[in-house]
DNA sequence: CTGTTCTTCAACCATAAGGTTGAGTATCGC
DNA sequence: GCGATACTCAACCTTATGGTTGAAGAACAG
């Protein structure tokens, strides 16, 4: 069951650009707060503000080795907002499927 | 191929919970915002601002049918934002799986 | 112990977001 | 034409967001 207050934190941290590099990252493997950083263009204390969001939406996790905090993707609420999305695109996509369908019955007529 | 500054807007259109309500509703079929905004215990000019969002977003589109604004589910845009979800919910499945199958190789020995 | 590295915290700033009210514009029903 | 209906716009308020800098804490390297 998809949390619908999960899903404010999760689309709101997916939104933007930066953080979303940092998930692609991540999806390569583990990673620490500064590796992350680099590519960024922005202070470390700003990445690090970006991380915290990223784990307050449950979309990594932390783990703290020696002075680094290394951080993995959580894939579980990652598929919470695929789903909640899976929903509404398919459905959609079903629509159409009946539309045309009915278009080509009209067409065979 | 998914284009990075949609996902910017499609996120951020998303996080909202009056914003998902509606677009909710309009799976089940298009609608006005009046009728959008009924449920939502907010003024019909705030319910009018958040159809904006997800018009800009590009997640609905609209037709005047007299003086009503009538609203549609656009698919596509919801679609672009299952599809980076689903690179990394199943990537993240896929190395869960791998994880899986190394430790029964464990087991066994 | 000392200095360097990795990271967070606190304070601050500018701008965006979510909401309100009040007025204005089309359109419908009569 | 006249009043009600369906919006949108503009102005405003409050709080959140994304960024900065400067200082501080913890752990490693010598």
């Amino acid at each position: 069951m998809v949390e619908e207050q999960h899903l404010d934190a999760i689309f709101q941290a997916l939104s933007d650009p930066s953080r979303r590099r940092m998930l692609a990252a991540l999806s390569a493997g583990e990673a620490s707060v500064s590796s992350l950083a680099a590519p960024l263009d922005m202070s470390l204390a700003g990445a690090s503000k970006h991380v915290q969001v990223l784990e307050r939406a449950g979309l990594v996790s932390r783990r703290k080795v020696g002075r680094q905090q290394i951080l993995a993707l959580e894939a579980k609420r990652l598929r919470e907002a695929r789903d909640w999305l899976e929903r509404y695109a398919r459905f959609w996509a079903d629509a159409l499927d009946a539309l045309e369908t009915a278009l080509e019955e009209e067409t065979k007529r």
